[in-house]
DNA sequence: GTAGGATCTAGAGTCGACTCTAGGTCAAGT
DNA sequence: ACTTGACCTAGAGTCGACTCTAGATCCTAC
């Protein structure tokens, strides 16, 4: 068993994409290889290609734009030679993801924040008061928590 | 001084929205109390609506999408007694946060493996082989990007 | 009294990443 | 022979969240 030889669906399984993301990312310029095609012009993927794609998918899964990706399939089709700048492309990505799990890391503060702040209220059966106004109020009561 | 008064443009100054989009999430239902206008109609917000505005931006910024923002709006207007309900729907979202928080954590293990690869590769001023998947994966005695 | 800027409304347009449709081919099973 | 189901292409449609446009109004400054 040289070649393995997958059908687009085999490939939509493995990948977790559908079929039509698949042939869609491939007129996006986003495979490393051309695809090989059977007697009957159907898709025949290599192993390769699912690992690509799988490194893919995870790229877009941390907010990789799909021009990013096509620009760093197109360094590796040109081959061995640019790896700086395939490095400053994922260094660049990977500013961007770990900015983005800052980011959720404070949203996720003030959310636990809220939470407790709702379980108090609940806890004690009683009518807090929230920091962001409520209809009937033209309040000014202090603001409220905050830690 | 009593009452602040701010205009739109104010407004978005503050929240980092823009003029558009605060009459969008007005439009979207997205406000806690309904804007008050000027005698020549143009909205009128107070602190209260900044702080409110503030919080949907950070909700937003997670991910909570419009819909979800508009319910929780809508619970907010209905006043005391639902806290159950609110606090149902922060946990929820809380819940979608960490997950997302988690899922860009195990990207980023693979970006920073892959990082590493590339650094090796330069370092070493060699053309190498690499591995796509992350760190004590077994994997195909296959190697990888580029056929 | 007029130019400039901020604001108003309603509604159209954009963008990214798919997703789906229509209409057709092909291989296997009954 | 025929049905089924996976596959093909080209291109249209969707969705969310804005963003922008047009045309009008209003306030401040000169």
């Amino acid at each position: 068993m040289g070649t393995t030889g997958l059908s687009i669906g085999q490939v939509a399984e493995r990948t977790g994409l559908s079929v039509h993301a698949l042939r869609f990312y491939e007129r996006e310029g986003i495979l490393a290889s051309p695809v090989r095609r059977d007697p009957g012009g159907r898709r025949v993927y290599g192993e390769d290609d699912v690992e690509w794609l799988t490194l893919c998918v995870i790229l877009r899964a941390s907010g990789m734009p799909l021009p990013a990706i096509r620009q760093y399939t197109e360094m590796v089709r040109r081959g061995d030679g640019n790896e700086e700048e395939r490095l400053a492309l994922l260094r660049l990505h990977r500013e961007r993801v770990t900015a983005q799990i800052d980011q959720l890391s404070r949203c996720l503060d003030l959310i636990n924040h809220k939470v407790g702040v709702y379980e108090d209220i609940i806890d004690r059966g009683g009518a807090g008061h929230e920091c962001v106004a409520p209809p009937s109020s033209e309040n000014k009561p202090g603001r409220a928590e905050r830690s």
